[in-house]
DNA sequence: CAACGTCATGGTAGCGCTACCATCCGCCTC
DNA sequence: GAGGCGGATGGTAGCGCTACCATGACGTTG
C-alpha cells in the first residue's frame, strides 16, 4: 500500500527526512539531487531540461501555445509524455494569484433542485481543467459568510452562489472576491455581477392562476422551509389569489422545518382539519406535493376532483405519478449550464452583454388540476 | 465592483501592472512595499512584523499552538485580528506538499444516494478547515481515472471514492497517491486502504427472501443501470430464488439506462407483458419501485394483493406512499459520516483497527408487501 | 556542576510555478 | 542600410508559506 499513517506527522517526518533532501557536509549544505520533498515527481524544471528549453517556454506552451513555435511546442509536448508530467496546481495557484477552481455555494446537498444545477455545472466544467470546490450554506447566511471567507483567499476563478438574498457581508465578499460571481436559481434588480435564474414570483403566479383558471376556488398554500424563494413564490401566490377576490390568510399553511414528502402529508391533515372546504393545494415544491397526493389516495379523497394539486420544479417522477401531477418545470440543470459558460466567458474577458438572464419556466398541466 | 474582466487578460496585465510590484532605477530593480501581486491581503510577514516574532512562530501559533507559549500566542492572535489576516491555502499547499483538500469521487450528483452521503461527507468536514473537491464519474471507469489523475497532482489531504471496482489504472492510482483512501458505499476483501460500506448482496437476498416469506413466487427483478451494485443486489436476489427453487430467468428484467421513476413504469409493463403471471417485484432502487406503484395505481392492479413491491434504499418517500413500500434501508449519511471519520483519523496517524467497515442495512416491512 | 536533554523560537532555503522584464533575431520601413 | 518593430525565447525574482536545522535558555541527571 502507498501510504501508511501508523505513527501520523512523526512518521511523515521520518519519511521525509529519509528522503534526504539535503545533506551537510562540513557544515555547508548541499543539495542532493532528485530527492524533493514533493516525492520525486517530475517538474517543469525537468521537462524543460529535458527538450533543451527554458522552464518558461515550456510554461508558455501548456498554456499558451500559439506563443511557441511549433517545433519547441512538439519537442516540449515530447518531453511532457515521457516523463509523465502533471504541473503542480498548488504552485500554479501561488504563482498566478490565481487557483483554477470554481466555488460553488448552494443551500441544500439532497434538495435534488440543487444536485441537478450542480450537475449542470460540473458537466460545463468537465472538459475544461477547472475544478469544483462545493459549499453547503445549509440555507444559512451565516454560513455563507463562513464559506465565502474561506473560499476567499484561494482565489477562485469563479463563485456560483445560489440566490440572490446575501447578507451585506457576503455580498460584500462577493464584489471584493476579485473573480466573475454568478448569482443563480433567480433573477433580480442588482446583481453582484451576473445572474441565471427565473422568477419564482411568477412562477407561484403562474400554477395558481392555472389552479383558478380550472375551476378551483378554495386553494390553499402549502410551503415547507420558507427560504426566499419560497417566499416568492408564496407572494406570487397570493398575487393570483388576491386579483381573483380569493385569497384568505386561513388558505396559507407555512412552516420552517425542511421540505420532504412526509412533512407533505402534514401540512396537509392539518389544513384540512382547519379548512374542509379546501379544494386544492398549491405547493412550495414537488416533495410536498407528492405528500399530499399520496395523503389524498390514502384517505380516499378524489384528485383532481375534490382536490387539485399543483407542485413546483416539476420532478421527473411528476409525470409519472397517478394522477400525474401538474407543476412547474424550472431550468435547473440549464441554469447550471449557463452560470458556467457566462462565467467562463468573463474569465476569457467576453463578458455576456446581459448580464442577468432569465430562462423562465414552464407551467405543465397535467391530471391532478384537470377538473 | 470588484472585477472587470473587459478586456480579459490584457485588462488582467494592466491590472497587476498597475500594482507597480517593482520600479527600474537606473537599472536597479528596487522593492516598492506593500504592492504584491496578490493584491495586497496581508501575509504571515506582515502578521509577524506586527507581533514582533518570527514568521515561523505565526504559522506554528496558527497550525500546532501547543507548541507556542503563551504570551506568543496571544500576541499573534492579536496581530492576527488586527490585519484580518487569512493564510493561503495555496501557499500552504506548496511549502508543505500537502493540500487540505477531501477529493470525492461519486458517480452521480443527481442520485439521491450518493447525494446523501456528500451531505455526510460535507457534514463532518464542515468543522475542519479541509475543502471539498468534487468530481462525478458517470459510472465510468475511464472518467474516473481521468479524474484521479487530474486530483493526484493537487495532493489531497484523502480521497473517498464510491465503489469498490476500480479499474487497475485507478487502483494504482489510489494506491500511489500518498493519502488515505476511503472506498465507500460496499465492503468487500480488498481494500486499497480503507472501506466503509455495506453488502449490497446481502440487501438484494434479505429483501427477495422476505418477499418469498410472505408468499410471493413468481417475484421479479427489476434493475437499471446496473452498474456493480445493482449486479450484487440482482445476485442477491438469485441467491434467494434459487435457494427456494423459484428462479427463472425470465423474471429478470434489466436495463443499462439510467434508473429514473418512469423508467420503473416502463420496465414494469414490459415484465407484465412477458409475464402476467407475475406476483411480485424486487427493484433495483426505490425510483423504480415508485414507477411501478404509480403504475399498478393507473391500472388498477392491487398493490401488495395483486403485485407486491419492494425496493431498495429506502428514501423518505417510501413511508409515505400509499401504500406504503417495503425497501432496504439503506445508511448512505452515516457512510459519508464515518468515512471522514476514518480519513482524519488516519490524518491523524490514528488508523482505525478495523479498516473495514460494513455499516449493514435494515429491512423495512410495509404495506406494499404485506399480503 | 558539567554534560545532556528539552523546550521555545528563529533563520534559511526552498516548494514548483509564473510575471515581468530583457534579449535576440529576422524583417520591414523610409 | 540604419533604425525600428514584433515575435520567440529565456533569466530572474518572487508568490506565501513551511521543513529543516540551529540556537539559546532552561531544567535534569549523575
Amino acid at each position: 500500500m502507498g501510504w501508511h499513517g501508523d505513527s501520523g506527522k512523526d512518521a511523515e517526518q521520518h519519511f521525509v527526512a529519509a528522503l534526504g533532501r539535503r545533506r551537510r557536509v562540513r557544515g555547508k549544505a548541499v543539495t542532493k539531487p532528485r530527492s524533493r520533498r514533493g516525492g520525486g515527481r517530475p517538474t517543469i524544471a525537468d521537462v524543460a531540461r529535458k527538450a533543451g528549453v527554458g522552464a518558461i517556454t515550456v510554461s508558455r506552451a501548456l498554456r499558451e501555445p500559439e506563443r511557441v513555435s511549433e517545433d519547441l511546442r512538439r519537442q516540449i509536448q515530447a518531453a511532457v509524455d515521457e516523463l509523465g508530467y502533471l504541473p503542480d496546481p498548488n504552485a500554479r495557484a501561488l504563482a498566478s494569484a490565481r487557483a483554477e477552481v470554481f466555488g460553488v455555494l448552494v443551500p441544500s446537498l439532497t434538495n435534488s433542485v440543487f444536485a441537478e444545477v450542480l450537475r449542470g455545472i460540473y458537466d460545463s466544467l468537465s472538459d475544461s481543467s477547472y475544478r469544483i470546490q462545493l459549499g453547503n450554506t445549509h440555507y444559512s447566511g451565516l454560513e455563507e459568510e463562513r464559506l465565502l471567507q474561506v473560499f476567499g483567499p484561494q482565489r477562485p476563478a469563479a463563485l456560483i452562489v445560489a440566490g440572490i438574498d446575501q447578507t451585506p457581508t457576503s455580498r460584500r465578499l462577493l464584489e471584493t472576491a476579485g473573480c466573475p460571481v454568478v448569482q443563480v436559481m433567480e433573477t433580480g434588480p442588482d446583481p453582484v455581477d451576473m445572474m441565471v435564474g427565473f422568477s419564482h414570483f411568477d412562477g407561484g403566479k403562474a400554477a395558481t392562476e392555472h389552479m383558478i383558471e380550472m375551476g378551483y376556488r378554495r386553494i390553499g398554500f402549502m410551503g415547507a422551509r420558507m427560504d426566499p424563494r419560497s417566499q416568492r413564490r408564496l407572494a406570487g401566490y397570493r398575487a393570483a389569489m388576491e386579483a381573483a377576490g380569493l385569497f384568505d390568510a386561513r388558505l396559507v399553511t407555512t412552516t420552517p422545518v425542511p421540505s420532504s414528502v412526509t412533512l407533505g402529508r402534514e401540512l396537509f391533515r392539518d389544513a384540512l382539519a382547519r379548512m374542509p372546504t379546501l379544494d386544492g393545494v398549491f405547493c412550495n415544491n414537488d416533495d410536498i406535493a407528492l405528500g399530499v397526493l399520496f395523503e389524498c389516495h390514502r384517505a380516499s379523497i378524489a384528485v383532481p376532483k375534490t382536490i387539485g394539486i399543483t407542485g413546483f420544479n416539476d420532478l421527473d417522477m411528476m409525470e409519472v405519478a397517478f394522477p400525474s401531477v401538474t407543476s412547474v418545470r424550472t431550468p435547473r440543470y440549464e441554469i447550471g449550464r449557463l452560470s458556467v459558460a457566462m462565467a467562463l466567458a468573463a474569465i476569457a474577458g467576453k463578458r455576456p452583454q446581459q448580464p442577468v438572464v432569465d430562462l423562465g419556466f414552464e407551467l405543465k398541466r397535467r391530471e391532478s388540476t384537470a377538473r
